[in-house]
DNA sequence: AACAAGACCTGCATGC
DNA sequence: TGCATGCAGGTCTTGT
């Protein structure tokens, strides 16, 4: 489920159930996610009161009133839900917070790529899991010029590097894929020439899509995203993922255009018009083992 | 150093 | 119906 403007929701979500709460109760249902559990992490948690529920990057930060500070990711799968009706766990159900107002979190995790673990506040940016990541793509530190200046000299795609959280962090292959889209730069362009006007395009784009998303309230794709259970709806904003085979809105502006100049009659297809064709449409491909979407008419 | 490829894990849609 | 295959929002490790 969770790239930055989805971890964002679930992070305002949990807001309001668990900022000011005690953890009255803390069970731990299943032990191995991505890393293991540190030792008495459910004992130390409990009683705990949590001050502030903060974002970095993907990763979920809540602040307790000891100093520590409950780091969480959700990897591929992982949700936060929300319960008070105190139906029986559910399969994946592997972490499960009680709050002293007898509300439930719900850490679910079917593939298991999420974790949980606990760090000290103090020095939290220096910790293994934060101290290689780079700027958060919503604040004014993310500029061009630091963005060209992180892909200066890289060969790899624009596309792979914009997943590379040394670059920037938060794009994951939805956003990366939207935000290329809405720059008109083919994923395919090779990182290190993504400067000057491309970087004045690329900045905005990343920041607009990741805004308007979170706004939505994120994209649902299998699972709701929302602790409350509503429905981010990001994804009907979609302009290339999940859209193999569908017409880019370029195909139409350049059908008008033509038949505005209307040239003398030409037969059949001209080599050029060979070589646009299906061009106008969204394609996939794959790109670092993963699918990228885009329209070869509009990005170049 | 930078990059590609593989690994981790489960569920679901598709096609035979 | 059953089975195999491929695909999915992310990172981390290994090997070149």
């Amino acid at each position: 489920m969770p790239e930055l403007p989805e971890v964002e929701t679930v992070c305002r979500g949990l807001a309001g159930v668990l900022e000011g709460r005690r953890l009255a109760r803390v069970l731990v249902r299943r032990k191995d996610l991505r890393i293991p559990f540190p030792p008495r992490f459910a004992e130390s948690l409990t009683g705990r009161k949590v001050e502030k529920i903060r974002r970095r990057a993907k990763y979920m930060l809540l602040d307790l009133d000891d100093g520590n500070v409950l780091i969480v990711h959700l990897g591929m799968s992982g949700r936060m839900v929300v319960d008070s009706s105190g139906a029986p766990p559910a399969a994946h159900d592997h972490v499960i917070f009680t709050t002293d107002l007898g509300v439930e979190i719900r850490f679910n995790d079917p593939r298991r790529f999420g974790l949980m673990t606990l760090a000290p506040r103090e020095g939290l940016e220096g910790h293994k899991l934060f101290r290689h990541l780079g700027p958060d793509p919503l604040t004014p530190a993310f500029t061009p010029a630091v963005l060209s200046a992180a892909l200066k000299g890289r060969k790899t795609s624009i596309k792979v590097a914009l997943l590379d959280q040394r670059i920037v962090v938060g794009v994951g292959n939805i956003y990366a894929c939207e935000s290329l889209y809405r720059a008109g730069i083919s994923p395919l362009r090779k990182a290190g020439t993504i400067a000057g006007a491309r970087a004045e395009k690329l900045v905005p784009a990343i920041k607009a899509v990741l805004s308007a998303a979170i706004a939505a309230g994120g994209s649902s794709l299998r699972d709701h995203v929302q602790p409350s259970g509503e429905l981010g709806y990001f994804q009907h904003a979609w302009k290339v993922y999940g859209r193999e085979g569908e017409s880019c809105a370029c195909l139409e502006s350049q059908k008008v255009a033509k038949a505005g100049k209307a040239p003398l009659g030409r037969k059949g297809s001209s080599p050029k018009a060979a070589a646009n064709k299906g061009k106008g449409v969204v394609r996939r491909i794959t790109q670092a083992g993963r699918s990228t979407f885009y329209c070869a008419g509009c990005q170049t």
